[in-house]
Parts: structure tokens; C-alpha cells; sequence
RNA sequence: GCUGAUGUGGCUUAGCAGGUAAAGCACUGCCUUGGUAAGGCAGAGAUCACGGGUUCGAGUCCCGUCAUCAGCUCCA
């Protein structure tokens, strides 16, 4: 079912009321302020402003003052219409808002808001009625950022001031100790302090990979080849290179590049493979096909990389080298609707045993797209259809499509509640006939096949990234890099340490052994702060009686344990990839 | 890329009227052999991101570069 956004509409029009207390304020404050937007968002609201001073966090608390001084005088918002005409003439100073004016379309009326007799903004509302009524608000500005007029690179830069805003004070500062609480769980954070990878200087958007995010990427890798196996895939790898004339082919020299890495081989262009669909495209092509064959769907792990502006990059969430669980798959027409079903099913199924929760985005037809009319309905149907038997609730994003094909994206949230999207589904007549492909139908005829790219992960590194963040570092016992700590509570007891540390290595279970000589409060603390799952700890009393005390998240301690029975409850847990 | 901020030992930070670097953690050694989140002592470790400039003197001021962070733009 597609979805439309609820809205709570009182706070969102305080919001927008408090716009313009912040509006007034800063005109009060900064007279050569020109106004241009501010509407309410998510967590308050923003306003746009023109102004050559550039406001720094110093003044946050001044200008907060001047609002609230302005709030406290408890004046009206009043509403007043206008012509077209007058409203241009009030706005004479401010191009940005004759912009808006003359935007407008013909037949609606123009009108301004009045907060006091000494200001006035153009706004369709509504409002408040009083700024009484926002007295019990609680709101902070938090940031002062640059944001384009209009959104388009093109236009000038304007100043944005963002502002929380929440109904009460209470829930101003629980919304502040929440992102206070979410900074400890960022994946640059914890991939550094868990030594799980490193972005350096030398490399900036391309990760390594230490040790422990070497292990979590393996646990990944295995399951997603585990899951593809049994959903009817075959595995592929392609050239990290190819020459230019594939990507000409492709289509994604002319759209991507400049995104594009080249080097020249022998005389000849080649680009670093952005994607992976031409070299899937050119296994379909090694040998002829019957409709027999199809759906034909293959897999490869594929480290692509692409150039990322420098302000685009951050931690894991945005690389310039990442590595797809993408797939291709092949098919006739008329298995296009259960092939998308079997992928939305198969992410699904996946978020779920990692305890995400997601929602998906329709996109369609963008405007330097590829294609027919008729293809472009064709497949926008195919993935509607398969979202809605599915009854998988989702919002369109017109135009928001590739160059090549509609598309389904996955969205999962990081720690601050920012959105990213993982997997995706996109259908693709092009390539297929970019490239010509064929198969042989029923009928002894050649036909052309439909292509659909997808991934389930999206990248591996995003979803680490996520993962990281999602679990805060504490990762299920299948995917810890190190699942149990052995620990001696005095040397006497090392090498009983050390002989049931060799008994879980050999089960194949991921363990280490602290037998330094400190006290045992301290190499506990070290372990849970290096999020190991399970610890056993072993003394004079459990060498005499050959047992073992563990500890664990969510329980202390538990002593006279059999290493056997805990083995095997290890090993279910890994089994059953408990969260 | 754009706007703004930041950049001090492995990590987290202090130092900001400019006078040649401070602490905790981690590390090494010694002492301690201790039952569930930090035992004690000692030691080693930094050309203060990089390159210029101002100054008798720059971690501290100015300019540039690089990187990081937030937001914008972009994201096949």
C-alpha cells in the first residue's frame, strides 16, 4: 500500500510558528537579514536566511534569547490577505521571496503573517495563534549550516539555522540525551575503539578492513552465500576493469563518467567498474540460452568504486570503494513479477534475522532516463504489483528512478535516525537490448530477456556501518569477533585456561585467553568493554572441580558449569543466529 | 564540490593574554596472586596534520593545502 506521512499537525504548525519567532529574531538582531524559508521538519525546523555575516554557534544562545524575549511579549500571528501586486511591493528587498510569489500559482491567494505590527513574512500558514501558545515549547538551536536556495547547486548559498522544537522542555532535552546516547553507538567510534576497520588519510573513502571487521565481513559473506544457494543462485566474479567501449555501451560512460576512475591499457581507455551489471551481462552473452535456462540468476560479491565528492564521505556509511551482494537475473517476461517477489522476500527475511526494521521506496521515471514509454509503465507495474500482493507498505519518490529502470529501495536507519538505502531492486529493459541479449523461446524463436539488478545487503561496508550502529557494537554471538574470553583468576590457573580455551578452539568457536597476571576485575572489564559475548572465568574452585563459571550479557555470573553443556549451547546460538 | 567547524603521543583530552608541551587510558618493567567493570611503583612514548608567513620567539596569530565532522548538493 503506498503511504502517505502522518503528521502531528498542532506541533507542526507551533513549529513553523516558532520559524518565525526565529525569523523575527534574527531580523531584530541582524537587520540585513533576507528571509527566504522555514518550515517545520522532523525534530523542529529551519530557517533559510541570505546574510553576509556568517552567524557562528557564539550567538546561538543570544539569538535563543531575542526568541524568547519575543515569545514572552505573547503577540498575535496574524493573518492578512494581499494582492499579488502588494505582496511584491512589500517583498521588493528580498529576490528570494518575489521568487516565491511569483511561483505561486495564479489562483491561490498570496498572504503574509503578521507576528507584532513590526513583522511580517510571506505564508500560505497555518499558524498559532498566539505566542502564548508557544511558551511551553522547548527548542534549541543546534547548528548553523550551509544549505542552497532551492536546493540546486547552482543558486547561492544561504545560511540554514536549525532549531529543535518539541512540545514541552522535557521532551526537548530527551531528544538531546537520545543523540547524546546514539554518538556512542557511530560506526566510526565503535569500528575504531573494537578494532573493526580503518579509513586513512592516505585513502579517504576506502576502508580497511582490521582483523575483527574482517571476521564480521566473513559471517556476512558466508550467510549470504548460504541463503543464494538455496534460493536458486549461482555465484560470478567479474573484472575489477573494463575498456571503455563496455561502459559506452552500458550507458554509464555517458551518465556516470565523471564518477568514473580510468587508467589507459595498450592505448585504450579502461574504467574501474562503477557496477557490476556490464560484466554479469557479458557472462549471459558467453553462451547461447533457451528459455529452459531461465530465470537465469547470478551472484557476485563485487568490490566497485566510485568517486564520491570529498563532503559526501563519512565512516563506512559512505565509501568510494564498497563491495555489492549484487545479482543479475535473467528472465522471460512473464516471470518478472514472482522473480521480484522472491527478492523482496529474500531482504526481508534477511533484515529480519539482523532485527532491522526498514521501509521501501517506489521510484520511477527520471528525466535523463533511457527507454520507452511503454517499457518504463511495463516495469513501474511489474514492481507496483509485486509490492502491493506482497501488501509491503511504501512511498514513491517520482522521478527518482535510474537511468535505466524503476526501482524498489530499502531503507534502514543509523544511530541519529538518518536513512540509508541498502537494498534495492531495480528492473532494467536496456541493457538487454543495449547489449542484445538473447535466449530461445518455446516457440524456436529468439527473444529478448528482461534484466533485474539487485542487492540484498546493498553494500557490505554500509551495512556493517549499520550493523555496528544497530547492535552498538555488540554483535550477536555468530557474527562477534571474538565470541568467548577465557580468563584466569590467578596464574595458578593458567593453564587450566589455557586447556579450555584449546577444547573451544577446536569446536570452532572464536576464543581468547586473558592469563595476565591482574586481578580479575580488571580483565573483565576489558573484555566487556570489548563486547565479548561470553566470558568464562576460571579460579582454584573450578580447576578442583573441573567446571567453568561464565558470564554474559545480561547475567553476571553463573558457576559449576559443565564446558560440554556450555559448548553446545554455543553452538545452537550461533545456529539459530539468535539476536 | 559548497558553507561552517575541527585537526596536540596508539586512544580520549588539557594547554588559547604567543615564551620551545600536560594528564588519564593503552604500552614496558618491577611489586602484588587478588573471586566478577580499573591494585601499587617506575619507565618509555609528541619535530602539537602539512607547507608558508608575522614575531626576538608560534601548538597558540595570519594565509594555503590535506583530512575529519555537521549540513547542502550528489548517490548508477
Amino acid at each position: 500500500m503506498e503511504l502517505k506521512k502522518e503528521k502531528d499537525l498542532e506541533l507542526e504548525k507551533a513549529r513553523h510558528s516558532l520559524a518565525h519567532v526565529l525569523a523575527k529574531a534574527l531580523v531584530s538582531l541582524y537587520p540585513d537579514t533576507k528571509l527566504t524559508i522555514g518550515p517545520a521538519i522532523e525534530d523542529g525546523f529551519y530557517y533559510d536566511i541570505d546574510l553576509d555575516h556568517s552567524i557562528t554557534p557564539e550567538e546561538f544562545d543570544k539569538i535563543e534569547k531575542k526568541m524568547k524575549e519575543i515569545i514572552n511579549k505573547g503577540e498575535n500571528f496574524v493573518k492578512k490577505v494581499v494582492s499579488r501586486e502588494e505582496a511584491l511591493e512589500l517583498f521588493k528587498n528580498n529576490p528570494y521571496k518575489e521568487e516565491l510569489i511569483n511561483d505561486l500559482p495564479l489562483d491561490e491567494e498570496v498572504s503574509i503573517y503578521y507576528t507584532g505590527d513590526d513583522f511580517f513574512d510571506l505564508c500560505r500558514g497555518p499558524h498559532v495563534e498566539s505566542c502564548r501558545n508557544l511558551q511551553n515549547y522547548g527548542f534549541k538551536i543546534h547548528s548553523i549550516n550551509g544549505a542552497y536556495w532551492r536546493g540546486s547547486e547552482k543558486n547561492k548559498m544561504l545560511q540554514r539555522v536549525y532549531c529543535y522544537a518539541y512540545k514541552t522542555k522535557k521532551e526537548l532535552a530527551d531528544h538531546i540525551a537520545m543523540l547524546e546516547e546514539a554518538k556512542k553507538r557511530d560506526n566510526r567510534k565503535l569500528g575504531k575503539e573494537l578494532k573493526l576497520f580503518m579509513i586513512s588519510p592516505e585513502g579517504p573513502g576506502f576502508p580497511f578492513y582490521l582483523p575483527n571487521g574482517m571476521i564480521v565481513r566473513n559471517q556476512l559473506i558466508d550467510y549470504w552465500r548460504e541463503i543464494h544457494r538455496e534460493a536458486g543462485y549461482k555465484e560470478i566474479m567479474t573484472p575489477i576493469m573494463l575498456n571503455r567501449h563496455l561502459w559506452e555501451t552500458s550507458g554509464h560512460w555517458d551518465h556516470y563518467k565523471d564518477n568514473m576512475y580510468t587508467s589507459i591499457i595498450d592505448d585504450d581507455t579502461y574504467a574501474i567498474k562503477p557496477m557490476n551489471c556490464p560484466g554479469g551481462v557479458l557472462v549471459y552473452k558467453n553462451e547461447p540460452h533457451s528459455y529452459r535456462d531461465l530465470p537465469l540468476r547470478m551472484g557476485e560479491l563485487g568490490l566497485v568504486h566510485r568517486y564520491e565528492k570529498s563532503g559526501e564521505l563519512g565512516g563506512l556509511l559512505r565509501v568510494r570503494s564498497f563491495t555489492q551482494d549484487d545479482a543479475h537475473i535473467f528472465m522471460t517476461p512473464n516471470q518478472v513479477k514472482d522473480e521480484i517477489k522472491g527478492v523482496v522476500d529474500l531482504i526481508d527475511r534477511v533484515y529480519k534475522v539482523f532485527g532491522f526494521t526498514y521501509h521501501a521506496e517506489l521510484s520511477t521515471r527520471p528525466e535523463n532516463s533511457m527507454g520507452s514509454d511503454e517499457d518504463w509503465e511495463l516495469a513501474t507495474d511489474a514492481l507496483r504489483q509485486a509490492l502491493d500482493e506482497l501488501k509491503l507498505d511504501y512511498i514513491v519518490n517520482e522521478g527518482d528512478g535510474a537511468f535505466y529502470g524503476p526501482k524498489i529501495d530499502f531503507h534502514l536507519v543509523d544511530a541519529i535516525g538518518r536513512t540509508w538505502q541498502c537494498g534495492t531492486i531495480q528492473l532494467d529493459f536496456q541493457l538487454p537490448q543495449r547489449f542484445e541479449l538473447e535466449y530461445v523461446g518455446e516457440d524456436g524463436e529468439k527473444h529478448r530477456p528482461i534484466m533485474i539488478h539487485r542487492v540484498i545487503y546493498g553494500s557490505l561496508d554500509r551495512f556493517i556501518g549499520l550493523l555496528i550502529e544497530n547492535f552498538a557494537g555488540a554483535f550477536p554471538l555468530w557474527l562477534a569477533p571474538e565470541q568467548v574470553r577465557v580468563l584466569s583468576l590467578t596464574e595458578r590457573n593458567n593453564d587450566y585456561a589455557e586447556s579450555i580455551k584449546k577444547q573451544l578452539f577446536n569446536e570452532g568457536l572464536r576464543v581468547e585467553s586473558d592469563t595476565r597476571n591482574e586481578k580479575i576485575g580488571y580483565k573483565i572489564r576489558e573484555a566487556l568493554s570489548m563486547k565479548v559475548p561470553y566470558l568464562i572465568i576460571v579460579g582454584d574452585e573450578e580447576e578442583k572441580n573441573n567446571t567453568i563459571s561464565i558470564r554474559g550479557r545480561g547475567f553476571e555470573n553463573k558457576s559449576g558449569l559443565i564446558l560440554s553443556d556450555f559448548i553446545d549451547r554455543l553452538k545452537n546460538e550461533i545456529k539459530t543466529k539468535k539476536i
